[in-house]
DNA sequence: CTGTTAGCGCCTTCAT
DNA sequence: ATGAAGGCGCTAACAG
C-alpha cells in the first residue's frame, strides 16, 4: 500500500509538526541549528505523512538539478559506453545522474540536441566526433558548462578530455616495425570523424620516422561489417606484400580477423593484425587482439571531475589526453614468420 | 558571444513586446487564439532577446519533466546496453530522455537508487535481476509508472518486458540435441540473477523432454572472465563424455572459447559451444559463436511503448515475451564429428 | 532559533 | 482575444 498520494508537500509536514515551513525545510536540510526538539518532531511527521520533498520544486528555486547530459553518436560502440559509465557511476559519487542523448548518427541533429539536454540540466559532456569544428566551436559556448570528449578543438576554453590517437598510432606503428614489418596497411575509418583524422597525422608521424617503412591506406569504416567488407582488400594488400595491418579500431580489426580467417589469410602467421580501444572483448578474439588501450571509464571519470570544477563556479581545469597503451597480444607477431 | 547572459524570462519577452507574460505563454504553446499581429511581435521579441523557456519552470507547474530513468546492475553489459540504445531512441521519438542509474550491481542500492531516480522524472525502467522479489514487489508501487524489464513477476498489475528465457533454452537444447548431442553441460550464470533461474527451469524442462540426454550442471558466471575461469572444468566435462556446452551467455562463451583453444579443445570438433543472448561481437567469434538472439534493442522500445501508455493515464498493457530466435553458426555441430 | 514574506519562471483559471 | 492574479513546492532573506 505505498503511500502513492502525490501531493504530500513541506506545509503539510509543517502543519502536521506544528511548526513552520521555513524550519522543516531546514531541518531537511540541515540548515542552520534547530531545536532538536522540532527536529524530532518534523522527522516523525515525515515519516507518518510518508514525505519525500520534490525534487522539481528544488530545481527551480535551486536552479540547479544535479542532473548532466552525455550527447554520444552511438550509443552501441563501446568506446562511449565506457565512457558513459565511468562518468555516470563518478557523477553519482557526487549525487549527480546522467541524462544520455543519443544522436544516432545524426550530425545535422546534434546541434539541436545538445542544446535541448542543456536546457534540461546543469552541464554537458560533449562527444561530437563529427561535428564540423566551426560549428562545435559556436556551440560550446551556448551550452556551457561543458567538456569536450575525445576530439581536440585547440585554443578554447573548454576542458578537454581526450586521447592522443596521433600518439597511440605512432606508438603501435613502432610496434609493428620492431617486429620486423616494413609494408603496413592503415584501414581508415569514417571520413569525417576527427579521431580518424588524428590517427591518419599518427601515420604520417610514423611514416616521417621510418624512411625504411610504408603504410598504404585502405577506407574502412567503424563497425564489424566494415572490417568484413574490407577484408578483400586488405587480403589483396596482404598479395601485395603488406605484412601488417592497423584497423581504424577493434570492432573493425575483430570483424576483419573474423573474414579473413574465412579467407584463409593466417593472423598473426601471414598476416599482423592490430585494433585500438582496447575493447572488452579484445582480448577474447581469436587469436587475442593486439591493441592500444584507452581508459575509457577514467575518461567518464575526468570528464566528471571538470564538470563538476565549472558547475562549482570553479575555473577551466587543465585538459587531459591520455596516452593509449600498447596491449600486445597474440594478433600481432614478427614478420619473420609472415616471410616464413 | 553567445547570448548566455541567464535570465531572460517570459516576462522580459512580454515587456519586450508590449503584451502579457500570458499572451507569450499562448503563442509558446500554440494554446488558444492569438492575434497574429501579437504572435508576429513576439516570435520577434524571442528571437531577438534569445529567450528560451526554462524547462525546471515547466517541470515544476506542469508536474512533468519528460524524463524517464532506466536502472540498471551493470551499464557495461550488452545487453542492457542494446537495452537503454532502444529505450533512448524509442523515448526521444516522443520527446522524453533517458536518465541512467547504473547500481554497479550492488544490490542493496537499488532500491534506494531506484527511488531517488523516480524522483527526478516522470516514470521508470526497471532492471533488478537480483533483487529479491519480495522487495522488488514492494518498489514497483512505489515508483509506478514503472515497467520491469528482464524478469518474471506474477501476478502483478505491472508491465513486464522479458525474454523466455526457459523456452530458449529448450529451443538452444533441442538444436543441440538434434545435432546428435547427448551429454551436455550448462555453464550456470549468477546464483541470484533470475534470469539464470529461468535458464535453469529450461535446463529442467529440456531434461525431461530428452530422458536420453544428461546436462551437467557448471557454475560459472557472467562475464568473460568466469568464462575462461571455468575452461577448465568444461574441458574435464569434455573428458569425461560431454559434447556440447551452453553457457549462460555470450560473454561467458566468448571466454570461454578463447581459452578452450588455449587447452587444445577444437570447438566444435571436438565439443560444441553455445551461449545466450546474440550480442554483436557473437558472430565475429572464433569460431562464430551459436547463440540465441534476443531483440534487445526491441526490448527498449517496448519498454517506452508501455511506460508511454502508463503515463499517459492509460491502463496497463500486456506483457510481452520475446522468444529467443536460433542463430546457428559454426561454434555448435554434430557430435559426430565431435566422435570422430 | 523560528516564523513571515518573497519569489524561482511558468501556466492557467478568471475576468474583461 | 487579452491581462491580472494565483500557485506549482520549495528555499532564502529578513525580522522577531
Amino acid at each position: 500500500m505505498g503511500e502513492r498520494s502525490r501531493g504530500v508537500t513541506i506545509s503539510d509536514v509543517a502543519a502536521h509538526a506544528g511548526v513552520s515551513p521555513a524550519s522543516v525545510s531546514r531541518v531537511l536540510n540541515g540548515r542552520q541549528s534547530v531545536d532538536p526538539d522540532i527536529v524530532r518532531r518534523v522527522q516523525a511527521s515525515i515519516a507518518t505523512l510518508g514525505y519525500a520533498p520534490s525534487a522539481l520544486a528544488r530545481n527551480l528555486v535551486l536552479g540547479r538539478t544535479r542532473t548532466i547530459a552525455m550527447v554520444v553518436p552511438d550509443l552501441e560502440n563501446p568506446l562511449f559506453q565506457g565512457i558513459l559509465k565511468g562518468l555516470s557511476l563518478a557523477a553519482a559519487g557526487d549525487g549527480y545522474r546522467v541524462l544520455v542523448a543519443d544522436t544516432a548518427e545524426r550530425v545535422e541533429d546534434e546541434e539541436a540536441t545538445a542544446l535541448e539536454a542543456r536546457g534540461r540540466c546543469d552541464a554537458l559532456v560533449l562527444c561530437a566526433p563529427r561535428m564540423p569544428e566551426e560549428r562545435l566551436r559556436r556551440l560550446v559556448d551556448r551550452v556551457a558548462p561543458v567538456v569536450v570528449v575525445n576530439r581536440p578543438l585547440p585554443e578554447l576554453e573548454v576542458p578537454i578530455v581526450g586521447v592522443d590517437y596521433v600518439r597511440g598510432i605512432r606508438d603501435l606503428v613502432d610496434h609493428l616495425v620492431a617486429l620486423g614489418h616494413r609494408r603496413l596497411a592503415y584501414v581508415s575509418g569514417p571520413e569525417a570523424s576527427a579521431s580518424n583524422a588524428e590517427r591518419v597525422r599518427g601515420v604520417d608521424e610514423a611514416l616521417a620516422m621510418h624512411p625504411a617503412v610504408r603504410i598504404d591506406r585502405i577506407p574502412g569504416g567503424s563497425r564489424p561489417e566494415d572490417g568484413e567488407a574490407v577484408a578483400d582488400a586488405v587480403a589483396a594488400a596482404h598479395r601485395a606484400g603488406v605484412t601488417a595491418v592497423l584497423a581504424f579500431n577493434d570492432l573493425v580489426a575483430l570483424g576483419l580477423l573474423a573474414r579473413l580467417r574465412e579467407l584463409g589469410v593466417d593472423v598473426p602467421r601471414e598476416l599482423s593484425v592490430a585494433g585500438f580501444d582496447d575493447v572488452p572483448m579484445a582480448r577474447y578474439a581469436t587469436p587475442r587482439l593486439t591493441s592500444m588501450s584507452v581508459p575509457r571509464a577514467e575518461i567518464g571519470a575526468q570528464a566528471w571531475s571538470r564538470l563538476r570544477t565549472l558547475i562549482d563556479g570553479g575555473s577551466v581545469d587543465h585538459s587531459v589526453l591520455y596516452r593509449p597503451r600498447l596491449e600486445a597480444r597474440e594478433s600481432t607477431a614478427t614478420a619473420a614468420q609472415a616471410v616464413a
